[in-house]
Parts: C-alpha cells; structure tokens; sequence
DNA sequence: TATTGTTATACTCTATAACTATA
DNA sequence: TATAGTTATAGAGTATAACAATA
C-alpha cells in the first residue's frame, strides 16, 4: 500500500488515482440522473431500514393512501411497473396486512385498492422521516436550491 | 370503453382516469429523479438503437477514451457497477474487439483498458448522436435550466 | 498477508406469454 | 371480442464467495 514512488513515464498516473479526465461524464445529464438517483436509493435504504421499507414500498403506499380505491394498473403506470411485478408486490402486501382488495362493485374484473390501519401507520412513520432523509441527500443544495431541481425534474417527467 | 355515465359516488372517479392526488409524489425528489432517469433510459434506447450500444456502453467507452490505460476497478467505481458485472461486459467488448487489455508492466497484476480503433469509431459515432438526443429529453428546459440541471447534479454527486 | 482481476453463482428486478373472470 | 387482474416464467441487472496471479 506505500506509494513512495509513482513513476509518470507517459504522462499517466492512474496508479496514484485522480488524474482522470470525468468531463465527459459529468456533461451528460443521463449519466448524472443515474449517480444521484443511486444517491437516493442507498440513501434511503439506510434511512429507512428499520421500517423493512424500500423505496418501492414508499411510492405504492403513498399514492394508496392518497387515493383510496386506486386500481392496479392505474398505479403500475404510475410507477413505471409492469403489472405482473406490481401484482407480486401487492400480494406480499396484502399478505403482511398492509393493503387490502376490494372488487369494484360497478365492474367486478376491476380491484379498488386500500390501506388497512397497519399500513397506515407504516406510511405515517415513513412520511415522519422523509424530510430529514431529503435533506441529508440534497445537503449539497440551499434551499431554494433543492425547490430549483425538483421543479426542474417536474417539467422533464410531469406527472 | 364507453364511458357514457361515471357515477361518483364517493368522490372518486378513478374510471376516467385522472382525479388522481399526485402531490405526494411531485414534492418527492427520488421519486421525480428516478422517473427522470427512466425518460433517459428509455430514450438513449431508441435513439442509439441502430448503434446498439447501451447506456452503460456509452460510459464504459467514454471513460477508456478519456482515461486510456484506467484499470477495471477504477472503472468499476466510478460507474458504481461491482467490479465482477464489470469484467462480464467488458468481456464482451473485448470479444467485440471494441477495447484491449493489457498486462500493466510496473504490476502485473494489474490490466489497463484501451480503445481499438473499432471502439474509437462506435464511441465517436455515438458521441454525434448525443447532442440532439440530450436537446429531446430536455425539451422542455431552457438552456440556461439544462446547465442549472446540471450544476445541480454535479453538486449532489460530485466526481 | 493483501490486492487485482477473474469465475461461478445466487438474488433481485424487469419483461413476455398465457390464463381467468368479467364485460 | 376486449379488458383487468393474475400466474408462470424467462431475461437482465446486481450482489456475494472463492480462486489465481502477483505484490
């Protein structure tokens, strides 16, 4: 591990790190989105791994509990799911007793999506600690800074 | 799919589409980035298809060009991917002939990753995709936002 | 002994096809 | 027939363990 030495014959040093030219990256949006969303996923794991809950979790929780009765494949196209991946996660819901099915009564193909009192509780804990979550990932940004981006991101994806 | 009547009778009228609370998730910024990240996924897909390179091509290919000589596990780090999944693709663009390795000679353990001539061509060629490709998934920035996007990027993860 | 690269393998996430029950 | 939901399954992406060669 001692690098006394480090030798530059042809102008190259990658022995010693750094050195590197990342401009190309670093000018690609793309590429950027996907180092921070990265930021937030392993942000969020460690924030939130007492609650056993992940980032998937938060969004289908979250959108249920704000419209009660949303269908499936409303909320699979929200969140970018296929709908067999999505049924799979809302049978291990269901099963933990987070969610339940109820059959539409105007349509019965059709399921109307609910929060039990449990996965209530869940997502009121997780919302108690997104504020603090947030902004250990956006420490880099004032505030008017981290207002800046998300209107920025809403613009490029508008929901 | 007529849709003649829509009865709401709590409020909810989840059958027309829309009506749907969506605040929780706009004020989200993982969420808006991942969403964001997805838009440029999809997108590089189609507009690089004919050159079939992948995202992760592009910035495999960028870095070697930019960096020639830079190890593996530099490489690994810096596009997050373990140095394993790593050693699988380049693999393939060896077999491709698109880079080389060589032994490095101070330790010989070490390898150093060039472009071909080949590789050179593709990341070339793709490189003159890239402008217009950025400009569409950006549309709907300003061009002074597009660099207050990327300022903004660049500060959350910094390289 | 520690490190770089590599292989093999398991696990998660995502995508596709087909089946059901209703309409 | 078409659609919402579901199941089964295949594929891509990601993670962990162990080994070889070199330091």
């Amino acid at each position: 591990m001692d690098r006394t030495e480090g030798r530059t014959r042809q102008g190259l040093d990658l022995g010693l790190k750094k050195a590197l030219d990342l401009r190309g990256l670093q000018k690609t949006p793309g590429f950027m989105l996907r180092l921070a969303q990265l930021k937030f996923f392993e942000g969020f794991y460690e924030s939130f791994a007492e609650l056993g809950i992940t980032p998937a979790s938060y969004a289908i929780l979250t959108i249920i509990r704000d419209n009660p009765g949303v269908p499936p494949s409303t909320l699979a196209s929200l969140l970018r799911l296929k709908l067999p991946n999505l049924i799979k996660i809302l049978n291990e819901y269901e099963s933990s007793g987070l969610i339940k099915r109820n059959r539409s009564k105007s349509d019965r193909r059709g399921v109307e999506l609910l929060l039990t009192p449990k996965g209530t509780k869940l997502i009121q804990e997780a919302t108690r600690m997104t504020d603090p979550y947030n902004k250990r990932m956006l420490a880099a940004l004032s505030v008017v800074e981290q207002a800046t981006l998300l209107e920025l991101l809403n613009r490029i994806v508008p929901l």
